[in-house]
DNA sequence: TGATTGACTGAACGGCCAGCCAAGTAACCC
DNA sequence: GGGTTACTTGGCTGGCCGTTCAGTCAATCA
C-alpha cells in the first residue's frame, strides 16, 4: 500500500511483512524474535528497538490485514453494479483462491485464538466483522432499494450470510471429507437466492451470479 | 462418563479434567506441566508419568471432547419426534446456554489453532465435523422421507446449516456488536424453515420449532 | 571540525519450562 | 516377609527466549 515515508517506515514495513509471513510459516506461538530479526536480516534488538513489547509486532501485523481487508471491501462497494453482483465478488474475493483462502484463514485463526485474552487482538478481530456487516448491510439494502432483493430484516440476513462464510470456510478448512470452495461458494449463492431474490426473478439468479465468477483479487495477506 | 476401572484411569481422568479447567482459564499455550501438576496436587514427573509428551495430555482431553459430543447426538438421534425437532435440539445444544456456548468455543477455536500445524489435532477436529455432518444428514434425510422436509441435496443442506452454526456462534463471540444466542437459534430456525421446509407448512414452522426450546443439555465442557 | 542524534549491534541477564531420572513408598503376590 | 510391580516424588538440566543496555558507527548539524 502507501509507500513508506522514510527509513523508520521503511523498516516497521519490513519486520511487519517479515511477521506475517513467519506466523503462516510457524504459527503465531512459535515466532520468535530471534526467527524475526533473522528473517529481516538484522539484529534481534532492532525489534525490540521498533516494537517495545514482542506483542506490539504482532498487532501490527493484525492492523495491517485489517486496513487491507477494509480498503478491498471499499472497492467492492463503489462499484456500479447490481446488488447480487457484488455479493458475488466478496464471495469470490473470499472463495476464488485456494491458496490465498488458506494463508487468510490460517493466520486469522491463529488471530481468533489470541483475541479470545487480548482484549486488544479482540478488538481488531472485532473490526473486521464490523467491516464485512457494513459493506454487506449496505449492499443488501441497495439491493432491496432498487427491488433487487425481497424485503427482510437487512441485518439480520447479513449476519446469516457472513455466518454461513466464514463457517463454510472453517469446513472447507478442517474438515478434508467436506467440499471444494467452488462448492462453498455456490452455497452461498444458493442462500442469496433463496432467502434475498423474490421468487418470480430466481430462476436466472443462479446463472447470473454465477457468471461472474472470474475477477481479478486483490487483498493478499 | 464410564466411571474409571482403576487407579491409573482415574488419575488419567483427573489429569485430563484438570487440562481442560486450565485450557478454560489460561488457554492452551500457557498451561504447562507444572500448573496441572498444582492442579491435580501431585507432582509435575506424575503427569509425564501418565502422559510422556505434553501434547498426549491435549489430545487426551481433545478426544473426551469428542465423544462426549457425539453421545450427545446419539441422543438426538435416537429420540422419537418430528426431523425440525430434533434439529432444533442440536441448535438448542450450542445457543441454548451462554456460559457453556462460550466455553465450548474457547477451547474449540484453541484447538483449532492447534490443528493447523499439528495433524494428530486436525484428525480430532476432523471428526468434530463429521460427527455434525453425519447425524445431521441422517436427520435431514428422515424428513425428506417423511415429506416434512422439501427433497434436497440433504448433504449441502447439512454444510450450509453447520456453516451457518459455526459462524453465528463466532460472530456473537468475536463481535460485540452483533447478537445474542437467542437471535443465532432464530437464525438458524429461519433457515431451516426457508430452505427445507416446504412452503405449505411452512408458516407454523417457526412456532413448532421454537415451541421446543427449553430442554434439559447433557455435553457439558 | 567537533558535537549530537538516530539506527543498530551483540552480549548478557533472568526467568521459564519440558523432559529426565534416581530414589522412595505402597500394594500385592507367593 | 521377601520380592515384584505400580505409583509417586522432586530436583536437576539443558535449552530457549524476551528484554535490556552499553557501546559502535554513520549521517547530520552548528
Amino acid at each position: 500500500m502507501a509507500r513508506p515515508r522514510n527509513k523508520e517506515d521503511a523498516r516497521r514495513d519490513e519486520i511487519v511483512t517479515a511477521t506475517l509471513r513467519l506466523i503462516l510459516d510457524m504459527g503465531y506461538n512459535q515466532v520468535t524474535l530471534a526467527d524475526i530479526a533473522e528473517r529481516v536480516g538484522v539484529s534481534k534488538g532492532l525489534i525490540s528497538y521498533y516494537f517495545p513489547r514482542k506483542e506490539d509486532v504482532f498487532l501490527a501485523v493484525l492492523e495491517q490485514i485489517v486496513s487491507r481487508l477494509t480498503a478491498d471491501f471499499e472497492g467492492f462497494c463503489t462499484a456500479d453494479a447490481p446488488a447480487a453482483e457484488k455479493l458475488s465478488k466478496i464471495f469470490t474475493n473470499l472463495f476464488g483462491n485456494q491458496k490465498r483462502a488458506r494463508r487468510y484463514y490460517t493466520v486469522v485463526i491463529d488471530y481468533m485464538a489470541q483475541a479470545i485474552r487480548q482484549p486488544e487482538v479482540q478488538e481488531y478481530t472485532q473490526h473486521i466483522y464490523t467491516s464485512y456487516r457494513t459493506y454487506m448491510e449496505r449492499i443488501v439494502r441497495e439491493g432491496m432499494d432498487s427491488g433487487e432483493f425481497r424485503a427482510v430484516d437487512a441485518r439480520r440476513a447479513v449476519s446469516m450470510l457472513l455466518g454461513m462464510m466464514d463457517g463454510l470456510v472453517l469446513q472447507w478448512f478442517f474438515d478434508r471429507d467436506s467440499f471444494d470452495l467452488d462448492a462453498a461458494y455456490e452455497m452461498c449463492v444458493d442462500f442469496t437466492n433463496v432467502y434475498l431474490v423474490p421468487d418470480g426473478s430466481r430462476s436466472d439468479g443462479d446463472a447470473r451470479l454465477l457468471a461472474s465468477r472470474s475477477m481479478p483479487l486483490s487483498t493478499e495477506v
